[in-house]
DNA sequence: TCGGGGTTCGAACGATCGTCCGCTCGACGA
DNA sequence: TCGTCGAGCGGACGATCGTTCGAACCCCGA
């Protein structure tokens, strides 16, 4: 609970960081830009971290970590894999809503990093697309085989892996596109989402099952505003 | 037909230079490096464009001017939503795969351009962006609506507006992941994709439609390989 | 009051950047 | 043979980059 006056500084440079590289762009944003944004002078800065690699390393690992330890204790107490699939999206898009700065830097300055900081994020990355990927299996193994058989005996997985980047696809995208004024906000689109990539384009069904209305745990928000889409 | 030594210069030079960019990114790739890479001379390459932000906008330009044109020569003869989205599609993954260096440095730069030139570019996109959007109603106005009422009163397109940059988002983010060595060839990675979006993850249906099987003009490909996934 | 360690600064360093100037070379028509 | 022009080059320019160094500052325990 103790926070040091160390490592508030250094939180508030990373996020001040994090607009400057969000709208310039890693290597367009000098370290004088990050200076003035700061307030800190531009040899000041170097007390918090030894290069500016090393920042953009930091900014990633932080904002990453914070979203690995959430989704894992999200996913803590729910086993159902289309809950846990709502969840995961839920929480993702969440996090672009509530960081969009730190996310964008994420998302955009991946191949930035080279040699260890590399390498560390690319576990991050790693480990949080396996999570969604299992996930996927589960959900697929769940409803393809009623029975109960081995889920998918032909092609282990190599389409597996391209339904998961379209799908992360369709979220890491939004730091192009999206507008907190003009779009819907994070909760709804979520939902939307995952209408969208569960259901499809098509499909005028229901939010839930489409067949054996059986009494299921939604306790979850079902759709304030009037579905105008689907 | 006839090209000048000078459009074939040109047009080499922005392929290697597309190859320089998508490996290194736009501002770490030097005019050296491109020098290099050309085997043209520094200054001699100023012969070619007045500056390095002028070639990345020659580079877009032309990538997504053939992108263009290719559609639009495409959908010329199609009148089925349906099938012009597959159409889309499948045009957009397979420019992907053939020139992956432009399609990413026209994926990732998008915002290394100002004044003029982002104009321009800007203008290309939303020309591309209305099409898929233009498509995704005319599909959702047909298979919505049976009788044939106004298509949706409530919201004109809020949400229609996610729908599209969450397709683009599957597809652009093509770049970030896709390996011609590991996943599918482009044809095979389209309709995934296109059933993907427009039935779903779940939904073990077949390919076409799922009710009523009219006689459809279905002269397409009907998947050589076993179908792995869905 | 003193001193020392955590914190911050101004000023400069060498490196690299994009761009430009003046020149050369070869092809070609008069 | 000469003059013109497209095509390309070597070398340098000023600007900006990330980083470093040594000195100062501030705060608190002794």
């Amino acid at each position: 609970m103790e926070t040091s006056r160390y490592d508030d500084r250094l939180s508030e440079i990373l996020r001040k960081s994090s607009a400057v590289m969000a709208e310039k762009g890693y290597h367009r944003a000098s370290m004088r830009d990050i200076s003035a944004a700061t307030g800190i002078s531009l040899s000041g800065l170097y007390y918090y971290f030894k290069s500016k690699e090393e920042l953009l390393f930091l900014i990633q690992e932080h904002c990453f970590g914070m979203l690995l330890d959430q989704l894992q204790a999200e996913l803590k107490e729910v086993s159902d894999p289309r809950t846990r699939l709502e969840r995961f999206i839920q929480l993702h898009i969440g996090f672009f809503a509530q960081s969009m700065p730190e996310m964008k830097v994420l998302s955009h300055e991946a191949d930035s990093l080279s040699g260890e900081y590399r390498h560390r994020v690319t576990e991050l990355k790693r480990a949080y697309t396996e999570e969604l990927s299992s996930i996927l299996d589960d959900l697929l193994s769940e409803t393809d085989t009623p029975g109960g058989s081995v889920p998918a005996p032909g092609d282990p997985g190599a389409s597996s892996r391209a339904t998961t980047f379209a799908l992360f696809g369709m979220l890491n995208w939004l730091y192009t596109w999206y507008r907190p004024d003009r779009d819907p906000p994070a909760p709804e689109l979520a939902e939307q989402f995952a209408q969208l990539f569960l259901h499809g384009f098509l499909s005028g069904a229901p939010p839930h099952p489409p067949e054996e209305p059986t009494g299921q745990l939604s306790t979850s928000s079902q759709a304030a505003q009037p579905r105008t889409f689907f």
